[in-house]
DNA sequence: GCGACAG
DNA sequence: ATCTTGTCGC
């Protein structure tokens, strides 16, 4: 599969949700995780340009093991719902240059709780053909009601036929809970709990919360472009 | 027409 | 996401 993501337009991207939808596959994570990966993309306010990251980080104990840093020019604006189309491209280059792939991919956005179920964390499982799943701050799409104030509590994300699409998860006591759904290659269940495990003493998971850092740090100079071992 | 709206 | 300091609460 080839996508043009630069002269791509917002109609042309929905119809080609539409088509990837259908390469989904959600289905129980099976198989022992050794390796588990974050993802995040920063940017200077008004500049062309992304900074993306991917973070390999040893499981179950969550210990950085090596990341991949990448700077790229993007067209496509943000636009909520279509946010693949401005952050994968990068982040598949970043992927290209890991030497260590990952079991599963931890995105910042959605999987399937999403308009056309289509989100960046399904979007980038298809294209890898990995295990991913989605771990958003806010909600983008669903109904669910409040988990209950205590860490560990959750409820379930319901799309408007009532058909559940994720889990709003609480990681830490009375603070905002997460949206978590599966990318691909997982199922709801699994992919809220493999989140769960990848929480230590912060609100997100371990994964995103590291690559945050390692992007920020190299857009402002502090960390090189390319791969490296820790 | 109004409200919602990942990063 | 980014622009930005201190401040309130557990």
């Amino acid at each position: 599969m080839t996508i043009d993501y630069n002269t791509l337009t917002v109609p042309q991207a929905t119809q080609l949700q539409k088509e990837m939808k259908d390469k989904i596959v959600l289905s129980p994570f099976t198989g022992k995780i050794n390796y588990v990966a974050g993802t995040d993309i920063s940017f200077d306010k008004f500049s062309t340009h992304v900074y993306a990251g991917i973070t390999v980080l040893s499981f179950p104990d969550l210990k950085p093991v090596a990341y991949s840093l990448i700077r790229k020019e993007v067209h496509f604006p943000y636009v909520p719902g279509y946010l693949a189309f401005r952050e994968v491209p990068a982040l598949l280059d970043a992927w290209e240059q890991l030497e260590l792939k990952p079991d599963v991919v931890v995105l910042d956005g959605h999987g399937i709780a999403h308009p056309r179920r289509m989100g960046i964390a399904s979007h980038f499982g298809v294209l890898i053909n990995r295990p991913t799943l989605g771990c958003a701050k806010k909600k983008l799409y669903g109904i669910y009601e409040e988990p209950a104030e205590n860490a560990g509590a959750w409820s379930v994300l319901y799309d408007k036929q009532q058909q559940p699409i994720g889990s709003v998860l609480r990681t830490k006591n009375k603070i905002k809970p997460v949206f978590v759904s599966p990318g691909h290659l997982t199922d709801i269940a699994d992919s809220r709990q493999i989140v769960e495990q990848c929480i230590t003493k912060y609100r997100l998971p371990e994964p995103t919360r590291l690559t945050h850092n390692f992007v920020n740090q190299f857009r402002l100079g502090a960390l090189e472009a390319g791969f490296h071992r820790l």
